[in-house]
DNA sequence: GCAAGGTC
């Protein structure tokens, strides 16, 4: 018996045992045989983890949880498992032959332990580095017997830490707010959660503490025989005064070209897609969330359109074929014309690198039925996957510098000469051809109007998904398929808001109080030592032990701390949650007394939703508006261009949100309004 | 209801 990750794994080391390997049983759990050299193999896939860490059931208000257990994970997990235990009972020998990295080496481990009901020490390892089937093959002919499996233990260790660490923080601070008398709110606390977090808080903090400086330039119309030129003096004055004087000891007056420089220079293409770079390019020319990326390509992938995408290469082998690719991406309409030159090049390679999995590729299949979204995401791989193999941009730089009384002025220009892969994949938006040509060493340029310009030093930028993404990777905190997921958790939380990440009152406090009587939990140096001493596990499941023990203490400290001074804690996360409830339900300035805001109010009597201005009263403002029952509501951002008014969008259980001016009365809604009956006079005193 | 890590 052969244990795989997952189906698609099973399925190519079936086939790459053995080419006429057949694929038996049911969609949910389906397994692959395969004859080679007299030995029958089976291939059995898992489904990622089928057992997880779990803390004493239906006591989900009780901390501190330290009573944990192994247990299969609901859903899909059950069918696999069973399958296992089935196959298990006819095998003779067992090959673990997950991905080769601490999460897959406990995948096996722990199908061969609870599912198969077989000591791991029976079982060899089948080690590759690709999917390839050359690197299958080799791995097969080298198994490794396995009398410890120190992968595994590490892997185990991480989820017993991950999940008593995560439980016990998130507990602790849900039941402090508790505590204070509010209604109960989810909050959470994790390993990646909390540095994560605190890059956001730092960031506002640097935000809080900037102090702008002035600055000036000086900006210059240089021209010469009509041909223009924007120059800009090299110094940036510290004062007006100066400014002021460069600008009148320069205009209309004549200055001579000191310098000129013309630089040719090739600008290789971008290496082909792993997840992480997907996902901040996705986000940059689109606006996709990182976790809607990760979703989209997942689609993708499964409609056999690309392949694996949680992956960090960036290097695509030899092994995937690349004619073939090529070929079959030439045949579709709208990559047809780029196909041609690229034929028998090998594409350019990035320097990150993957064991498992090369990085993102078309597999050339003709897409069908894709929504808006999923298409502009497919033609973002393709064009990527066929810049790799592109022609270097060519582009001349030319650099000028004017000397005018004293006073040296430069300008700068690129221009683009051959388009090489820009031709493919130009998603960088255009850039400006400026071209500086007209001018040579020595021609007089003269000055018409000299501007000073009177600026500011500008705080540094807040993160937004993408950006906090790339902090994640840079500093090597949670995994290319969970850091998406962990920022969207921040956000659901209610501890940040909005494209450019802005830290709520709520994600203010649970940091305050988080640094303030453990700040461990928010440092990455804790996060990344707790994972170096999982690495140094050498051979030693008892040293696995001890780790999980220093953990569990470091554990009880903190939360020790957060006991201790819950008389503090409490209030502390009571505000924080007012004003997130306040945040939540305010959607915007009351557009008709334009003193109050709207506000999502329950009617007591009918228990329906609505929205009221705060300013009402029997003389107060009277603004409301009706709302759909069903479906969560979270306030656009935006004003109706038709008529001002605030705009939520409505979200269902699937599809797109539905966006919705409040107004009744918008004028952009004029064919729907009721002319006559009791809904009319409604909207008409609405209106008023 | 809580984590982080796999995965469909």
């Amino acid at each position: 018996m052969v244990v795989a990750e997952k189906p698609d794994a099973a399925r190519q080391i079936a086939k790459a045992l053995d080419s006429d390997s057949e694929m038996h049983g049911y969609h949910s759990s389906a397994y692959w045989v395969a004859h080679r050299k007299d030995v029958l193999y089976v291939v059995c896939p898992a489904s990622g983890h089928l057992f997880t860490i779990e803390g004493e059931s239906g006591k989900s208000g009780i901390y501190p949880v330290f009573d944990v257990f192994w247990a299969r994970s609901k859903g899909r997990a059950a069918g696999h498992a069973g399958l296992f235990a089935r196959l298990a009972k006819e095998a003779s020998g067992f090959v673990v032959a997950c991905d080769y990295d601490v999460e897959g080496e406990a995948i096996g481990y722990n199908v061969l332990k609870y599912a198969c009901g077989v000591a791991p020490e029976r079982a060899v390892r089948a080690k590759f580095s690709t999917l390839a089937s050359e690197d299958i093959l080799a791995s097969f002919e080298n198994l490794e017997s396995r009398k410890e499996w120190p992968l595994a233990i590490a892997g185990r260790t991480r989820h017993v830490l991950d999940f008593v660490w995560g439980i016990n923080l998130s507990r602790a601070l849900s039941l402090s707010g508790l505590f204070s008398g509010r209604r109960y709110m989810n909050l959470s606390m994790g390993r990646v959660q909390g540095p994560t977090l605190n890059f956001v808080y730092e960031r506002e903090r640097e935000r809080n503490l900037f102090v702008p400086l002035p600055y000036w330039q000086v900006s210059a119309e240089g021209t010469k025989d009509g041909a223009a030129v924007r120059l800009l003096y090299e110094k940036e004055p510290t004062n007006g005064r100066e400014a002021e004087a460069v600008k009148e000891e320069t205009e209309r007056k004549y200055g001579s070209v000191e310098e000129m420089k013309e630089e040719r220079f090739g600008e290789p293409p971008p290496p082909a897609f792993n997840l992480g770079m997907l996902q901040k390019e996705a986000f940059r020319m689109f606006g996709f969330s990182p976790a809607a990326t990760l979703a989209l390509a997942e689609s993708l992938y499964l409609k056999a359109l690309i392949s694996y995408p949680r992956t960090s290469s960036e290097q695509l082998p030899a092994s995937i074929g690349y004619a073939k690719i090529l070929s079959r991406l030439g045949e579709h309409a709208a990559y047809g014309g780029l196909v041609g030159d690229l034929t028998g090049r090998t594409p350019r390679q990035g320097k990150q690198s993957d064991a498992a999995h090369p990085a993102i590729f078309p597999t050339g299949l003709r897409p069908a039925g894709l929504d808006g979204r999923e298409s502009k995401l497919y033609d973002l791989v393709v064009r990527r996957f066929l810049a790799a193999f592109s022609r270097p941009a060519v582009k001349l730089r030319t650099s000028l510098s004017v000397r005018n009384n004293g006073h040296l002025f430069r300008a700068s220009g690129v221009r683009l000469l051959v388009q090489g892969y820009l031709k493919i994949y130009r998603f960088g938006g255009e850039s400006k051809d400026v071209s500086l040509g007209e001018f040579q060493k020595g021609d007089e340029v003269f000055f018409g109007s000299v501007e000073v310009l009177s600026k500011f030093t500008q705080p540094p930028f807040r993160y937004n998904a993408g950006s906090l993404l790339a902090r994640m990777e840079k500093e090597d905190i949670g995994t290319k398929a969970t850091r998406a997921e962990i920022i969207s958790t921040l956000e659901k939380r209610g501890y940040v808001e909005g494209r450019s990440m802005e830290m709520t009152d709520l994600g203010m406090v649970v940091i305050e109080a988080v640094k303030g009587f453990y700040p461990d939990i928010l440092s990455v140096g804790f996060t990344r030592s707790l994972e170096q001493d999982l690495e140094r596990m050498d051979q030693d499941a008892a040293s696995a032990g001890r780790t999980v023990v220093a953990g569990a203490r470091e554990m009880l400290k903190a939360l020790d701390e957060f006991e201790k001074n819950r008389g503090v804690l409490g209030p502390m996360i009571g505000a924080g949650y007012g004003s997130a409830a306040r945040k939540k339900s305010a959607l915007g300035a009351c557009p008709v007394c334009r003193k109050g805001e709207l506000l999502i109010i329950r009617s007591r009597t009918s228990g329906k939703r609505f929205v009221g201005c705060s300013n009402y009263s029997s003389d107060g403002c009277r603004a409301s508006a009706p709302l759909p029952q069903r479906g969560g509501i979270r306030k656009a951002g935006a004003s109706c261009k038709g008529c001002g008014w605030p705009v939520v969008n409505v979200f269902f259980a699937r599809g797109r949100p539905w966006r919705l001016c409040l107004n009744v009365a918008c004028p952009s809604k004029r064919k729907k309004l009721p002319v006559e009956g009791k809904h009319a006079e409604q909207y008409k005193k609405r209106n008023a």
